[in-house]
RNA sequence: GCCCGGGUGGCGAAAUUGGUAGACGCAAGGGACUUAAAAUCCCUCGACUCGCAAGAGUUAUCCCGGUUCGAUUCCGGGUCCGGGCACCA
């Protein structure tokens, strides 16, 4: 028995224990309830980081949680391993992208054991092996034939120089990364799947996740972004008529121009004729795709000298062209109401178009309604929502006229009045509310066949080809009789070569020409492979099944319906939209092709946070807005006596270096702390505990040595704690039958105390580990339990009772229980140490509350006098109100506040608190 | 720009349903043990004021306002920091 806490050699032991007995494997057991306890797979980038520890351990805890419940846990793990970053890699290091990727799974792998994470390996896979993305190509050529998969034009970003398509992250300030050439926006042909078809079932389906962060499902609600509205067509002079997508047809009336997308054909076709209009065109297609570009550029526009006719008022409205209208989203063109829409209103001031007002708010209806009476008590300035001078204006005005032109005037002024309210200026539809313009026009224009009612989305189809190499291959021949053909199933899987040369600007499948050479499967004449790969999201939004059914010849067995849906998903919260709604989108597709049968893929998402670390830097001599980051590792913190952090030194020269403020682990920061090298210090319990223990799971994690310090003193007072114990006499059981078994209700203060802390403990760390998931409090109460038996007196000058050594037991074996999902290891050893044997510890069951050991019979309540706390009183559980109330005034240091005042009221709440008010 | 989070001692945090703000840990200060160091153990620890002291009082959860007997918690407005924005994964 080791004297002292040896984290190396007990987890060494416990992994190959663990190992041995290939522990983690399960199948599917109808006898047990299952549990598949799911964290997003990793991208095998080199070497463990921080927030995979973070995030592995938070499933690992949950998953020997689970297990102790009983259950049948499924933990597994694979790699995500297509991926720019091979790409990159490969330029760097002059290797294949393959075979970089397999290496860092090597090397992951092993540290994944090395953290003694319970997996099932047997069901590990890589996204990049033809056995794994051979049924992601089948699933594509299955939705081509059924529609869900098409091709049309979409804009990427376009190196000039390079000649090559660059993702978003290659786009540094608008240029390329590599060139540094401004990028553009070009149109290629690729693929899409109609996530949109699925786009209400996707919003339905969010009320059914209670077990989802609400942040999570708003942001998804938003990003689908149902709308309704109303589709309206414009006559246009000499040209097609424009149709324009409004949510507020209440405002028709206060068109006074419409807006269509640079890439609208109606541009397309002015921009023939006028060179200055070709130019704006040109202008637009500089800058970035991402929608954070478009949205925060200068809003800018160019009239067309064309206009339209308004289909209500028949009135002539001129159409511009404008760099903030989206051709993707809704029809490409939009009808401006500047009186009553912010961006709208930006655009005529600048560009000074008409302002017309049509709505007016409750406030200025009721003034209006009011002129003839006292008009300024009437008007609630509140109800008007541009303020009280503009309020008081119109109550002030002599007339409804007067009255309306002060309140178009405060627009005029100061913005749009955005709120729905009431239509004035509208002819016959003056005085209506929104729905019932909303209806009456509708109702006009399906009538005269010129709109219609329609639900859009915000949400776009899933584009899914890139113009890259090192992905799967989309399984698809052009032909340039029959056009784009899928690859037959028995052709598939399409493979893509490993074994490249890899420049960085061409991909090798584009690159060679025998590669792309191949047969039209319909008419067997000469045709060429599709060279674009797919989004790397294609493999993450299905490996998760992909895990029931390891080694099946199809993409999933029936097995998938055993183990999905997922009982809990852990990931990073940066995932909450795309990865998600994606994962959402192709379960519900496995669903359609009948492989699996429930609806969604994961009952329970938890979204941890980010791990970040104080960052240390010096401004470079030469280029003084350089600045040279300072490894966490390497500098030495100095503190005032205080304790507060005043300054910081490299321990390379003893020079001081400045801090830079807490940031995201990163490399470009050099504040990223080596799992491995924590490891190797400290074991990877103290690693587990500590990440655990600082930051509750959703939010960021600061990282700190020296609290990785202390949860490593921790852990070595448990162990001398358990040694001291094992090594004294033995003792009778507690609370059980039998003859030597020790009574409970016999239990001296002291021992009463201790034992309904191990329950009261047993009872806040089950439900937070189970229900609440706050690992931290839950460490916090284990820590608490060591404290208090640490300082447990029992008769010491008889070394201790018999009854004293069985209530230390049932708490230390309590503690090692408690603590296994956070720091197995140790307490497998401490386990097996209390003479157990070489069990499973996760196979024991998890210690159930004794109720009859929590019993109190006093209570302290807080007592105030106008809600302030003035001393505290003990009262019996069961004392009456009337009981505590007494009991309070005749406190000594409550009666001094009370005085010879009145006292007005008592409030008095069993269990907490008696507020008495004077 | 839009959507979503967050802000509590010197620091990480706790307060679970509106009820004693700061549990637990770190850092810091003081002490014990030791030839010494490490390790370990004990004590103090939001700020301010009064008091020799025991103690007492005031104040304090980003800012402004509201609801309430009572607000870190609920509501309105602001501010700062972080995540996402469709080709990073």
């Amino acid at each position: 028995m080791q004297e002292l806490y040896d984290p190396q050699s007990i987890e060494t032991a416990a992994q190959k224990f663990w190992n041995e007995r290939r522990a983690f494997e399960v199948t599917e057991d109808p006898s047990k309830p299952k549990y598949f306890c799911l964290s997003m797979l990793p991208y095998p980038s080199g070497a463990l980081h921080m927030g995979h520890v973070r995030n592995y351990t938070i499933g690992d805890v949950i998953s020997r949680f689970q297990r102790m419940q009983g259950k049948n846990v499924l933990q597994p793990m694979a790699w995500d391993a297509f991926g720019l970053p091979a790409e990159n890699a490969a330029i760097a290091r002059k290797t294949a992208p393959a075979k970089w990727t397999y290496q860092n799974i090597e090397h992951m792998r092993e540290q994944f054991k090395r953290m003694g994470f319970a997996y099932d390996w047997s069901r590990e896979f890589a996204t990049c092996k033809p056995d794994y993305y051979v049924h992601e190509q089948r699933m594509f050529t299955r939705l081509f034939k059924k529609g869900l998969a098409y091709r049309k034009n979409s804009v990427v970003n376009w190196d000039p120089v390079d000649q090559t398509v660059l993702a978003n992250e290659q786009v540094v300030d608008g240029r390329g990364w590599r060139s540094g050439a401004v990028v553009e926006k070009r149109e290629i042909p690729q693929w899409f799947l109609k996530i949109t078809d699925y786009a209400q079932e996707l919003l339905d389906g969010l009320d059914t996740l209670a077990g989802w962060p609400d942040s999570v499902k708003i942001m998804q609600r938003n990003w689908i972004g149902r709308s309704e509205g109303l589709e309206i067509r414009f006559a246009v002079e000499d040209h097609e008529a424009l149709t324009v997508f409004t949510t507020r047809p209440d405002t028709l009336m206060g068109v006074t121009y419409l807006a269509v997308a640079a890439e609208h054909p109606l541009a397309h076709a002015v921009a023939r004729n006028k060179p200055l209009i070709a130019a704006f065109i040109e202008q637009c297609r500089k800058g970035g795709t991402a929608l954070a570009d478009i949205e925060t550029q200068e809003k800018l526009g160019i009239d067309t000298g064309m206009s339209a006719i308004h289909p209500v008022t028949g009135e002539r409205v001129p159409i511009w062209i404008a760099n903030f209208v989206l051709m993707s989203y809704g029809t490409g063109a939009v009808m401006a109401v500047p009186a009553h829409d912010q961006r709208d209103w930006e655009f005529a001031t600048k560009y000074d178009l008409f302002i017309k007002m049509v709505i007016v708010s409750d406030g200025v209806r009721d003034a209006i309604r009011s002129l003839d009476h006292d008009a300024h008590d009437n008007i609630d300035p509140m109800n008007v929502a541009l303020g009280e001078s503009a309020a008081i204006e119109v109550a002030d005005a002599a007339s409804e006229v007067d009255a309306l032109d002060a309140f178009e005037q405060s627009i005029i002024v100061d913005g749009a009045f955005t709120d729905n309210g009431w239509l004035v200026n509208s002819g016959e539809y003056d005085g209506l509310d929104f729905d019932g313009a909303f209806n009456e026009l509708a109702e006009r224009f399906e009538r005269e066949g010129t709109g219609r009612r329609v639900v859009n989305y915000r949400l776009r189809d899933w584009g899914v080809s890139r113009q890259r190499y090192w992905g799967c291959p989309i399984p698809i021949i052009y032909c340039p009789a029959c056009g784009a053909v899928p690859v037959p199933e028995e052709q598939l899987p399409v493979v893509l070569p490993e074994n490249v040369e890899f420049t960085g600007l061409q991909s090798p499948i584009k690159a060679d020409p025998e590669w792309r050479k191949t047969t039209c499967p319909q008419c067997g004449g000469a045709a060429e492979r599709e060279t674009d790969t797919f989004d790397t999201f294609m493999e993450s939004s299905w490996y998760y099944a992909r895990y029931t059914s390891p080694g099946a010849a199809t993409q999933i067995d029936e097995r998938a319906n055993y183990w999905l849906p997922v009982d809990q998903y852990i990931g990073g919260i940066e995932h909450a939209i795309l990865h998600l709604m994606y994962f959402r989108f192709y379960h519900k597709l496995l669903r359609d092709s009948g492989m699996v049968n429930s609806d969604e893929p994961a009952t329970n998402l938890l979204c941890q946070g980010m791990v970040v670390a104080e960052t240390f830097f010096r401004e470079d001599d030469v280029h003084p807005s350089a600045r040279v980051w300072f490894s966490p590792d390497d500098v030495k913190v100095e503190r005032d006596d205080r304790g507060r952090v005043v300054g910081a030194r490299f321990v390379g020269d003893d020079e001081p270096v400045l801090l830079g403020g807490i940031e995201k682990m990163a490399k470009s920061k050099n504040n990223g702390v080596d799992p491995q090298t924590m490891v190797d210090r400290y074991g990877a319990d103290t690693v587990r505990l500590f990440s655990m223990f600082a930051a509750p799971p959703d939010q960021s994690l600061e990282w700190n040595e020296a609290g990785v310090e202390g949860m490593s003193r921790f852990l070595k007072r448990l162990w001398r704690e358990v040694r001291a114990h094992v090594e004294g006499p033995d003792h009778p059981p507690i609370g059980e039958t039998g003859e030597s078994a020790i009574d409970p209700s016999m239990l001296t203060a002291a021992q009463k105390t201790l034992r309904r802390q191990v329950h009261e403990t047993i009872q806040k760390v089950s439900d937070d580990y189970g229900r609440r998931y706050a690992f931290n409090t839950a460490i916090a109460a284990l820590m608490e339990l060591l404290n208090a038996l640490n300082k447990f007196a029992d008769t010491a000058e008889q070394g201790g009772s018999d009854a004293g050594r069985a209530v230390r037991h049932e708490a230390i074996e309590a503690l090692v229980l408690l603590l296994n999902p956070i720091t197995p290891h140790v307490s497998h050893a401490l386990w097996q140490l209390l003479g157990h044997g070489e069990t499973l510890i996760e196979d024991v069951a998890w210690p159930q509350v004794d109720m009859a050991a929590l019993t109190r019979t006093a209570v302290t309540l807080a007592v105030q006098v106008n809600g302030k706390l003035r001393g505290t009183i003990e009262v019996a559980v069961d004392a009456s109100r009337e009981d505590a109330e007494r009991a309070a005034l005749q406190e000594p240091s409550v009666a001094q506040f009370v005085g010879d005042q009145a006292v007005r009221k008592v409030i008095v709440v069993p269990g907490k608190i008696v507020n008495i008010v004077v």
